[in-house]
RNA sequence: GCGCCCAUAGCUCAGCUGGAUAGAGCGCCUGUCUACGGAACAGGAGGCCGGGGGUUCGAAUCCCUCUGGGCGCACCA
């Protein structure tokens, strides 16, 4: 039995009570849910639910009261073997060994499709995140939301929505003439322009141009410059999709602003957004008046020297998203861009949608490293793709996964450098290679799932202390996976797998799977072994969504 | 000045849209191995949840305020 199926039964038993005059309750009152949770003390049963101390004031009458009525119901639910009322009006419920043993079934058979829900159907995601500009390497301030973006994408993808995951190129502007500059100068030996690129990849990236145009350096400065901006630009856009590859990261669509510009967008959008009554002129500038939506100035689109803002850029941006058909923009940005979430979106109600519902801009603060290495090749940040060939990308993304975005996290490289259990990926996945290891074992001993035919499996023999701990946490996981998309926090699901890898250890150390020795393999080696195996399914289903993989062997 | 984020064990951090005795890992101390892989397990020490008010059956969680940190407030990109 899942605590879905458990809370379903109870919002049941509760619309009954009601039904039959056992509650005074009035309809509006009724929960569409009730949820129930693990109780933390396990001598308070499986499951727990306060429902009773939450409606009883709306009843007429106190929680005890309202919990020994409803209690009386809750015995008779298929699996429940016992019901008691605690405290102020606590309704603990517990389960009977068959019932709760049935999910290791039920999750071998799911496969890769537990875990997964539709509660997100028909939802069509833009989710747009690390768009670095493709001036230099991605680097530790890149890292976060690159990991996390990524996770984000794919536990929304498990529930159900349509996501595509984008990275905006800013290959417009002026940071790309500054970038030309800073080639240029290195290769005619000369040092780093005033306000121009440091670091030693400029240096490598004039070699790249050189392989490609030998004559660069006979050329005019005027007629070098847009050749090789764009031989430069082109090397190290390539250069970030290979380290973000090497990171598991997987954008659907690389979208290029200058594309923006060129098919006459940035003009497109003061048009639309004058039509919709939002743009006026002042001081000889074109302004989008979004005070009107909560931003705390109008923000200037086209420059008085003719010129378009970034901002333009950014509505334009925004428009074609909306033109393209999603119905969700998700923006993830830095710690430092949280002045943005106004202005963004102000350009959204602009646009004619809802900022509540069809924009959502989440901040992630920023990154430190304790005593890293500096890349002297980057000029003095630290790299990704160092970050990933010193410390793993497994390590680097689980520890930016399992935390919340809204911290600020220092790492520790030094700590996550050693392989031990100091890291918690290594705990995990170490969960997830014994449990292999042990059923390659149990398999070589003769134990099989199937006998004649037939699932040998006998659920009522699940019944020791750590088999009720390890199903119970198998069995929240899906409904910790909906929560992940809901709240686009990964990190819980990273905390649930330490919490069903340390249930799965100590099951391990006190029951055995294969049998020991000359004893025959009966039932309970079978059915043991379905128990391991949807351990190993869930554990796996859950670091494929954190982009971690799940080893066979370590 | 205005705005956003943060403050929980020695360290790094969780705390499930208000619940029962506040948790995990690491570090420290003590145990468990003729081992289905010990990269494991069991136990212990260690907390006025930054301070002060409020909301209610009940607050680390919600509201107000103070303190102490991080970040942002362009006709830059």
């Amino acid at each position: 039995m899942t605590p879905e199926e458990l809370s379903l039964a109870i919002s049941a038993c509760l619309k009954d009570a009601v039904a039959a005059g056992e509650i005074g309750l009035p309809a509006s009152n009724i929960p569409a849910e009730v949820r129930v949770e693990r109780p933390k003390n396990r001598d308070h049963g499986d499951w727990a639910t306060s429902i009773a101390l939450q409606l009883a004031r709306a009843a007429g009458t106190n929680p005890r009261e309202f919990a020994a009525v409803l209690g009386a119901r809750l015995k008779s639910i298929d699996g429940v073997s016992a019901v008691d009322i605690a405290g102020p009006g606590f309704l603990n419920i517990t389960v009977d060994a068959g019932a709760a043993g049935a999910l290791a079934r039920a999750i071998v058979e799911a496969g890769a499709a537990y875990g997964t829900n539709s509660a997100l159907a028909g939802h069509v995601v833009n989710m747009e995140f690390v768009s670095a500009n493709p001036t230099g390497p991605l680097h530790i301030g890149h890292t976060r939301w690159a990991a996390l973006g990524d996770s984000i994408a794919r536990v929304l993808r498990a529930s159900g929505a349509e996501v595509t995951a984008e990275y905006y190129v800013n290959d417009a502007g002026s940071q790309m003439d500054v970038f030309a500059q800073s080639v240029l100068s290195r290769l005619h030996g000369r040092g780093v322009p005033d306000g121009g690129y440091p670091g030693e990849y400029i240096a490598d990236l004039g070699h790249e141009v050189l392989t490609q145009h030998p004559d660069i350096r006979e050329l005019t400065e005027v007629a070098a410059l847009p050749v090789i901006r764009g031989a430069a630009y082109k090397a190290q856009l390539h250069d970030i999709k290979r380290t973000l590859a090497e990171f598991g990261v997987d954008f659907d669509v690389y979208f290029s602003e200058q594309e923006l510009h060129d098919a006459g967008a940035i003009e497109d959008a003061v048009v639309r957004l004058r039509e919709q009554g939002h743009v006026y002129d002042d001081g000889g500038a074109v302004w989008l008046r979004t005070t009107d939506f909560g931003d705390d100035k109008d923000r200037v689109m086209v420059r008085a020297n003719g010129e378009p803002t970034y901002f333009a850029a950014d509505a334009a941006y925004y428009l074609s998203k909306k033109d393209r058909g999603y119905t969700e923009k998700i923006y993830l940005l830095g710690a430092d861009h949280h002045g943005y979430i106004n202005r963004l979106k102000a350009i959204a109600a602009a646009a004619g949608d809802d900022p509540e519902v069809n924009i959502e801009v989440l901040i992630g603060q920023l990154v430190s490293v304790n005593g890293a290495k500096l890349s002297k090749r980057a000029g003095n940040i630290i790299e990704l793709k160092d970050l990933i060939s010193w410390l793993g990308k497994d390590a680097v993304r689980y520890s930016l996964a399992r935390f919340p975005a809204d911290s600020p996290l220092a790492l520790d490289p030094d700590l996550l450098k050693k392989h031990s259990n100091e890291n918690p990926v290594f705990y995990v996945q170490y969960a997830h290679a014994r449990s292999r290891g042990t059923a390659r074992n149990a398999v070589a001993a003769g134990v099989d799932r199937r006998v004649d035919g037939k699932d040998s499996f006998e659920a009522s023999l699940l019944d020791h202390a750590t088999e009720n701990e390890l199903l119970s946490h198998l069995g929240s996981y899906p409904s910790i996976v909906a929560r992940a998309a809901e709240l686009r926090e990964p990190h819980r699901i990273a905390r649930h797998l330490e919490v069903i890898a340390g249930a799965y250890h100590r099951w391990y150390d006190a029951c055995r799977v294969a049998p020991q020795g000359e004893e025959p393999i009966t039932d309970l080696n079978r059915t043991r072994l379905w128990l391991n195996d949807a351990t190993s399914q869930v554990l796996a289903n859950g670091l494929e969504l954190l982009g971690v993989s799940a080893p066979e062997r370590m």
